[in-house]
DNA sequence: ACGCTCGGGACCCCCCGTTCGT
DNA sequence: ACGAACGGGGGGTCCCGAGCGT
């Protein structure tokens, strides 16, 4: 019977990643983490000897490599370079609207909030983003588009839907994202003719 | 002979308008906007009797009105759909860089960290992102765009550059920002013809 | 008409002279203080802005100067070397079982914790030693000694009062701090002669 | 064979003490003196249940032996009370200068920190600084010396060496000792004809 | 009336001394 | 013997009124 160890570490990572997506890094104190992941705050120290900084990372690295996973399989199966981009674009704006506009990027706001004055988690960021791009080259190649295409449309796709959170957030209404999804992939249909 | 009353007040509203850039909503203290300004902290609540958040709205006005004034004449002249998007995403590009990637968007940290949570600010800041899509849309359609078009490549272009903004500011390289230019640029063209 | 100004500053200088001598550097803590001052630990960071060792500093430099002033005016008088020396030591047991043994000398049990790893505090307890020596040495002086038994006689009186304080407070009873008084007198009149 | 069951508590014992001589009780953190020790933490509460003030109790005890041991042999041997004294204060200097003036008594830092407040580590300080008087009083009789003297000697020499301790380690010069030393000499003499 | 020093609690992150389960 | 977990302060700083000084 394989004990899960220490679950805690995964609770307090999961709440950190929750209230990031809502309220940034500065926003959130470590009390409230400890408060959302049931925990008392003293374990936190224990847990992550570094601190903050050091629960942040580990909670944007589990964010992104979370979000990696489920693009490479939501993004996966037939189709043209336009479904693939509107799969992406699809999914994120669910989770957004789902959450009635509150849960968005966690990497995104930490991104605002402290790049690039603080490096160490300036380069986690890029390096998350690095492979969400990744993920996207590849689906886009692996469907037909040259690897500069890919790489462009890549791109181009990831800042969309980055920029598309910003704003929606903001507007509290799906019409931007609407839009945007529009746009994307009447520009990923010019790409594959 | 008319004084110019209270310049400090314009002089905090600079000075919190250049720390939500950097540091955001809740990075950015009363004593360092206070600082930043040069001025003493205690007239902070002389002038803006309902506190950071009223000092707050104020930054966020100003940068989006000022904003929103160079966009129209720097998108202003002749050209082609493509090379107003052009301009637009360079300018942005250009302050970004030239600030050594610490210069971003002050309204886009703000929305993440506090919309759609607080709601006037969250209303403050769709009224600003309207306003400058109502700007690129004004001088897309000037080009010959209609007016259907106009608003797809209005809502594309900004959300992609406050996503290129996101990205950007973590890479600390100009890659990303190049790319949907070019892209961005590709998707004008296309809809021009 | 004086403006008490902030007689705040004084109480809090106060509060923390007094928990010094009971329970020294790191048992003092900023509540504690505030406690015992009657005041809010928050107007604390606005009169020290540099924390608590700039207030323990000036609880220092405040304990320090007013020990010498009671000194300089107890040892004055007619009286031989030994008088000096007598009414110098009974002066401070007076005090130190006035108060059940609890209150010490707040410059001693800095001294023991903080020196010489902290710098700054050194150097401030140091030259309250220097300023207590002065006044014992001029005192002797006054009364007949030479510079140099002097300077002896009042070196040996303040380590032997600093000693007996350490053993008298665990003790808990008068006996070594009257040995040492009447030592010490012996010893002056030795040198009298 | 007998395993040396647990040299980690004596371990630990002799982490205790360095670090309540350089810093004190309350400047001394179980953490460091594990750390200190080269041991785990846990083990801490397995060697003494009773926490802290147990550790402490027995850093004390072990100092206070050490000592006692320490100043039993370097009093040994022929001589005169001036002999007897001044390789006491020798001794004792030797060891703070040769330290660099950080490692002092760690009994008199734990008195001025915890007593009388502190009823038992008071009771056992007490117990330490009596040991000691024996020590010195016993030795000083042998060369000679009424009870009387001897007693009074000893009781001078012990709190002038304390006092030149708390001193010495804030001034970090040597010249202080050097006048008790000089001073106590000549009063040893005194007593002596 | 206007400006700003002075003062006030709440709370943040860190870390303390301690116990529990293995 | 010890890794893991636990609440309770540690010092520091936050955003904000109350009242003196011009």
């Amino acid at each position: 019977v394989a004990r899960p160890k220490s679950d805690s570490k995964d609770l307090f990572i999961a709440a950190t990643s929750t209230l990031l997506r809502r309220k940034g890094y500065h926003g959130t104190s470590l009390k409230d983490i400890a408060t959302e992941a049931g925990a008392p705050i003293g374990s936190l120290y224990f847990l992550f000897p570094a601190g903050k900084d050091q629960l942040v990372l580990a909670a944007l690295h589990a964010s992104g490599h979370g979000v990696e996973q489920v693009l490479d399989s939501v993004l996966a199966g037939e189709g043209t370079a336009e479904a693939v981009v509107r799969r992406y674009l699809s999914l994120i704006e669910a989770v957004l609207v789902g959450s009635g506009y509150i849960d968005g990027c966690p990497i995104a706001t930490v991104a605002l909030e402290v790049a690039p004055l603080h490096a160490e988690l300036s380069a986690a960021i890029a390096a998350i983003f690095e492979s969400w791009l990744a993920v996207l080259e590849r689906h886009l190649r692996r469907v037909g588009l040259t690897k500069s295409k890919a790489r462009n449309l890549a791109t181009l796709s990831l800042t969309a839907v980055e920029g598309a959170l910003v704003v929606t957030r903001a507007q509290q209404r799906p019409d931007t994202f609407a839009v945007v999804i529009k746009a994307m992939t009447e520009f990923a249909r010019s790409l594959s003719e």
